[in-house]
DNA sequence: GGCCAAGCATGACGACGGTCATGGAGCAGC
DNA sequence: GCTGCTCCATGACCGTCGTCATGCTTGGCC
């Protein structure tokens, strides 16, 4: 956990205008897909294409069948549940090299969540026929698999205990901090800089509260400067206070 | 989901006087363990002992380094993590011939959430030098890790989307309705019972609440014969109104 | 410029539920 | 019997936060 982004991939992700990445790059960026041989990476690149999504658009519903995944190639993609009411919560939020839906290809069950666009998103869709093939005789590729799904599980477990655990205030800030891990950049003052833009809705829906609560909740860390937006760049000034916030 | 346990294996592990189950009849019992090879099972049998746990004892705490796994002969566990202030939130429960600790066992790292006695139990405690080597040559063993990891993100997905949309009512219907599905038992009229013997102070913790507001939602449901408990038997003599509750 | 949409901001109100406090039922041990 | 424990139950109080409503700012488009 907490890498900060060395490589610099996410610095990409959010450039203005998107650039198209090739499939090849895409596939290679993907640490899944890694232990694919020649030949199987031939396979999936034929039998793959890129796909856009705007920011905000359904790349697909919880409930459809799952005929391809897909791997993140540029920008961010947030998982979704709806819970009852019509209320949508985040559960994951991926960045570029990640895939999603896989485990429902390869199951043949129905995608368990909705995918949806955070920003203007590059990605590659490949059809499960071509991916179960490969899965049935890659051993590696499961074992792949299996490494990437003890971090997930925790991390769901982890959240789950922050949402459970009542005022508002902590679960916001412990989403904050979270996406700060994964997706954060040391700036000059000893801030952390979020570099991905994310709506007060967005955030909201990982809290698992509402709008207006989550913007009351920042604007008075933006006042303390504990917090800052601008052009929705968020700026974790102040960790420290954040962290104390959590264990109250 | 749901198989409704047709086996009656549940039916033994609440009796009252638990019985010493055999070191073979638990490794038989766990399908995670199903894969491996004669030889294999012969160098687990001889490595692990059987141990047992009081109602409530504490079989091992989050953070402690996991030095082997556990395979449940009997009983049930609920595994939790502490939230902020010192609350406890239980994020899953485990009934007979299901294991625990056996990815942090393989991965080498301290546990992520502590392992509680729910009824009183047996289980297996296995040395996780002993499956890390098995775990390295047996690749169905991998496979068949795989296969329990998807369900149980998604269930873990689904408690979160549960426990963020507010509404303490329509978790612990949510949280009584998941329980049904693993451990419930279609009883005469219609209804189903849990042969689980919970506490309302677990049932709280899953649905992330306090114990008086989980016996205030029971207690309304029990005058309506919604839901009855009599010593600590719980049965849902309504499902059909716990899934209206859900979706108000 | 005007118009519209999306995102951010703030106030008023009310209820859901957490906290505290008190009490009763069942059971083990001596 | 009495004590002590755990679990269940119920009431009073009040803060948090969800709901509704209103308005500002920014940016895109014609």
């Amino acid at each position: 956990m907490g890498m900060l982004d060395p490589s610099g991939i996410i610095e990409a992700a959010v450039s203005a205008i998107p650039e198209r990445p090739s499939v090849q790059s895409v596939i290679g960026s993907c640490s899944i897909l890694n232990p694919l041989h020649e030949a199987e990476r031939e396979k999936v690149i034929e039998g793959s294409q890129m796909a856009f999504a705007e920011r905000s658009e359904t790349i697909w519903l919880a409930g459809m069948s799952s005929k391809f995944f897909a791997v993140l190639g540029s920008g961010f993609v947030k998982m979704t549940r709806n819970a009852p009411h019509g209320t949508e919560i985040a559960v994951e939020l991926l960045g570029p090299g990640q895939c999603f839906g896989l485990l429902a290809a390869l199951e043949g069950r129905d995608f368990p969540l909705s995918a949806t666009a955070v920003t203007p998103c590059w990605y590659l869709k490949t059809p499960s026929s071509v991916i179960t093939e490969v899965y049935a005789t890659n051993a590696d590729l499961r074992d792949q698999m299996l490494r990437t799904l003890g971090p997930r599980l925790r991390r769901a477990h982890e959240m789950m205990a922050r949402l459970s655990s009542g005022k508002v205030e902590q679960r916001v800030a412990a989403v904050l901090l979270i996406l700060g891990e994964s997706y954060g950049r040391l700036g000059k003052h000893g801030g952390v800089r979020l570099n991905v833009p994310l709506t007060r809705q967005d955030i909201a829906e990982m809290a698992g509260t509402t709008v207006e609560t989550c913007i009351r909740v920042m604007s008075k860390w933006q006042k303390a400067a504990t917090v800052t937006t601008d052009h929705q760049v968020i700026t974790i000034r102040k960790p420290h206070v954040l962290n104390e916030t959590l264990s109250e």
